[in-house]
DNA sequence: TAATCCGATTGCATTTTACAACTGGTTGCA
DNA sequence: TGCAACCAGTTGTAAAATGCAATCGGATTA
């Protein structure tokens, strides 16, 4: 699987590779949500990805470079997707592709509020994401699959998030 | 015209409206080659898009408020179409994505220099060439799309395009 | 051992994309 | 005044992508 190369310009480039309907979205699951089963991926996403879709994004994903794929040990039938350096580099992309919907488009609380959180913390925050992510994702998939390794990062946007849920719901 | 809003969140919205092969290649065009008229963006273009799918494009991110199209008062058949805000505001976005394209993709020299000096003059650079995107497509889109309003920074930016062009075709 | 879960695949209808040819009209130049 | 070049698109058609629901064979769990 290979992108088209119309042009060796750096914006067509990247719309080659992640300028579909459906690449960044689970990027940015895998990433925000450490979603690293097909399953997860599949059953957890807020806009109902397709099982094809997902498949043949997964797989188009992988030949790309931009994610990994591995047996789960723990399980004979599940395998891990991990982030691979190229798609941890994303996250100042969507950083501030983030911080454009969120001041454009109809987003709503609980949903921008990690946005939020990145556009506010700047580069020195996406640095250290991108380096929690490395751990995660890189150097210990397995750990950060099943939950022993921890993002101090991700675990802070990831209480936002529930916070401004829990606050909707019971007020 | 409208986005199908499958989910509040910033990063799905904004795929919704720029996630797709042409839409920022596009909005690219406009912005940094300061092509404001339909041949222009057809002929011109690097990636030869087609001109159903550029009609389309346009008509669509007209829609969406990212573009504007006025009739052009010297040639009766002429449409100028401009940057809106939202669209002025994609700078950073297309400076980052720019960024990672450079680093991970097949770029060519000469179409990644100003991606190039767009990374390197940072957030400072961006808010300057925001600022003479106004005056080209808002203030005076006549004057900037003929030529007679010009911007400091998109010459800058132009004028390294052309002399790696220069160099690469002579040396 | 029966129900559930696993990563997908299949079939099919709809939509989007791609490419080439073409349209009705305007403009600039000889 | 006539004609070539140019203008913003549209049309026709084939190929590819998307979306959705149903399903697969095997593994795990209660």
């Amino acid at each position: 699987m290979d992108i088209e190369r119309r042009s060796g310009c750096p914006i067509n480039l990247s719309m080659e590779v992640v300028g579909d309907r459906w690449s960044l979205v689970v990027i940015r699951d895998m990433m925000f949500g450490n979603r690293r089963h097909f399953r997860d991926l599949l059953t957890r996403s807020h806009e109902g990805i397709a099982s094809n879709i997902l498949a043949s994004r997964l797989k188009r994903l992988k030949a790309l470079g931009l994610i990994t794929r591995m047996d789960d040990p723990s399980h004979a039938q599940k395998a891990i997707y991990s982030l691979a350096e190229p798609a941890i580099a994303l996250v100042p992309v969507l950083a501030m592709l983030g911080a454009w919907g969120r001041r454009f488009l109809p987003v709503t609380e609980e949903l921008s509020i990690r946005a939020q959180l990145l556009e506010e913390g700047g580069p020195a925050l996406w640095e250290d994401f991108m380096r929690d992510l490395r751990v995660l994702h890189i150097e210990d998939p397995i750990g950060g699959a099943n939950g022993t390794r921890k993002s101090p990062v991700l675990a802070r946007l990831t209480q936002a998030y529930l916070d401004v849920r829990a606050r909707k719901a019971g007020g």
